[in-house]
DNA sequence: CAGACTTATGACAGCGCTGTCAATTAGGCC
DNA sequence: GGCCTAATTGACAGCGCTGTCATAAGTCTG
């Protein structure tokens, strides 16, 4: 009975090639927007479609072998704004290519991402792009099976699978030491959320101290916690170290955490960076506008996107593509430090 | 040739069954979990999937009548915050429910939008979430023959097609005025973004300027720019409406404006509230930790996404829902005014 | 105007899975 | 032990579309 009433109203390509006198095939052509039909055909037949209402069932015809329009997304999180930038980039130079993505958030777990890979990997989407969080050796199992298209996107700094679009975030972290360094400062601390979850920042963590060590210098303190990062947390992590005499230049992990730090600073009436200087990283926009803009690096995230969205097309069309894609990062000398 | 190795290696349903001796409809039952399956036999099957290195074809499985597990959902944007919260919400109640969401943006487009229904629903999802830029007829149309259930998400303040789920902006609006007001400012500017394509801080303008002229108020001046909104926007043209003499209270059309209207009275040495006090909407996580925390309206974003998520996973399990669903608003009085 | 193409259209099978209904086996009871 | 119910398992068709190959019609040459 309802299997009846179902049948009756869903329009098919059958339903429109009756309509149009004509075979299925041919609709199907129209629809796909194929050459080789005579513009006769493809008027009735557009018109057809229109009466009728018809609707293309992409589930059927992705089964019949013409391949997904789909292209799985997994991201560590969205309450980031760093990753729905990189999605935004991404849906930009997807959608004006006629994709959409299938979105996954791992959380940072990488036994979620694995379940996650699987699950999407089931829609038979033309192709992945994963920001990993650890990619264990059963996700890695999966993609190698998977035998489409994989772009990992953020970090560079291990081997990819497949492609890899990115930057080297221990790159990004020596730079900053480099150049506060060369500005003269000489004593720090680190300021940083739960960076066993993020690897990413800890790579930049090391980075910026391993720049430190070649020109004999430490943190001297370092204020971590095992939460996400946040400008309330960056607040509350600063407070915490202005309490027992603070470095000179606080490095955080990221720009929220730092605009709580300047937040912070700023409220305790301390002159940024004459009493006490901070440095970021990511650039987001906020940070700029701040009455003191923030020392940090511009990392490109909605290019990030696009260029992994790039990668894909590319390969769909059959070109050859690099494995490896540095888009680089901007260091913003702001008046923060 | 290449059809040949395709199928050389891609393990389907038949090869397992041939792996575990039994029948693909059994091996289809234990993939779905369903009861009726003896111990003995799971086991049996599991070891075979473990062995072959099966993936799940979900598209042969939808087509194949059972019910996707994909939910459309369409946005106007993902740079501003906003959504991608709502989005973060949807998700972790889709997920945990094992649904994917399938991403489109419409830029705050209403003929892209319709396009992006129309590609979207020929996935055939189970249900879809949108929040609607202006829904076209043609997009009505859509969404009406598509017999699937469908959430509107942030403003309830129109007819819903099916269920809608969020705040009533001018309720906000008015809100805001009401507690300005009696809080005894008199004197009001309005900074505010492209009102045409975000219609809903359209809305909460239209409730506030209501509010005001029940007590013979209106807005002294207003700033607009046709852009998206944005920390630097906010902060540009309240520079503009300072140099020329200021309100005493400035009325923001969201947070990132009203972040940059405190950035730049800061920059000028102004004190906030006393010189230049301002309000904003949202309640965005960093205004609440400035030094002058902001004055605003809390949308919880997040909650609105799970309600969606809720609503039409009532749907699916058959239950009577609400059509309309009010998640309200908090105001935050904050110090800034 | 025959022969060689090019263009337009269609018939048919099958993608991998699941709903339906039937068949088989096991367990319980008098 | 025979009969009945419950638990397992399987056969079969078909979801709506597109790839492949075949056919029909039109276009050009020399």
């Amino acid at each position: 009975m309802k299997i009846d009433v179902d049948k009756a109203d869903r329009v098919t390509l059958a339903d429109v090639a009756e309509a149009a006198g004509v075979s299925e095939i041919t609709v199907s052509r129209v629809v796909r927007g194929m050459a080789n039909v005579s513009q006769v055909t493809v008027s009735k037949v557009e018109e057809a479609i229109v009466r009728t209402g018809y609707v293309r069932n992409r589930l059927a015809g992705a089964m019949a072998g013409a391949v997904s329009n789909q292209i799985a997304v997994i991201l560590p999180s969205l309450s980031n704004s760093v990753f729905a930038d990189v999605l935004d980039g991404l849906e930009v130079r997807l959608q004006s290519a006629g994709f959409h993505s299938v979105l996954g958030i791992s959380n940072y777990d990488s036994e979620r991402e694995a379940q996650l890979i699987e699950s999407l990997l089931g829609w038979q989407p033309a192709g992945l792009v994963i920001a990993p969080t650890l990619l264990s050796d059963r996700s890695l199992r999966l993609l190698e099976r998977g035998r489409l298209p994989v772009v990992e996107v953020m970090d560079i700094d291990r081997e990819p699978t497949d492609m890899v679009v990115g930057i080297s975030h221990r790159q990004a972290g020596k730079s900053m030491a480099y150049y506060l360094i060369g500005r003269g400062y000489r004593s720090f601390g680190y300021v940083g959320h739960d960076i066993e979850g993020d690897h990413r920042a800890a790579i930049r963590r090391d980075g910026f101290r391993a720049a430190l060590q070649e020109n004999g210098l430490d943190f001297e303190t370092e204020a971590r916690a095992d939460a996400e990062s946040s400008v309330p947390l960056g607040r509350r992590l600063t407070g915490q170290i202005l309490s027992n005499g603070a470095p000179r230049l606080l490095y955080f992990s990221n720009d929220d955490m730092a605009m709580g730090g300047l937040f912070e600073a700023m409220s305790r009436g301390l002159q940024v960076p004459r009493d006490l200087a901070l440095a970021g990283f990511n650039g987001l926009q906020i940070g700029q506008s701040a009455p003191v803009a923030l020392t940090t690096i511009e990392s490109h995230r909605a290019l990030i996107g696009q260029r992994a969205a790039e990668q894909l097309l590319g390969r769909f069309a059959g070109s050859e593509v690099e494995r490896r894609i540095d888009v680089g990062f901007t260091l913003l000398p702001g008046a923060s430090a």
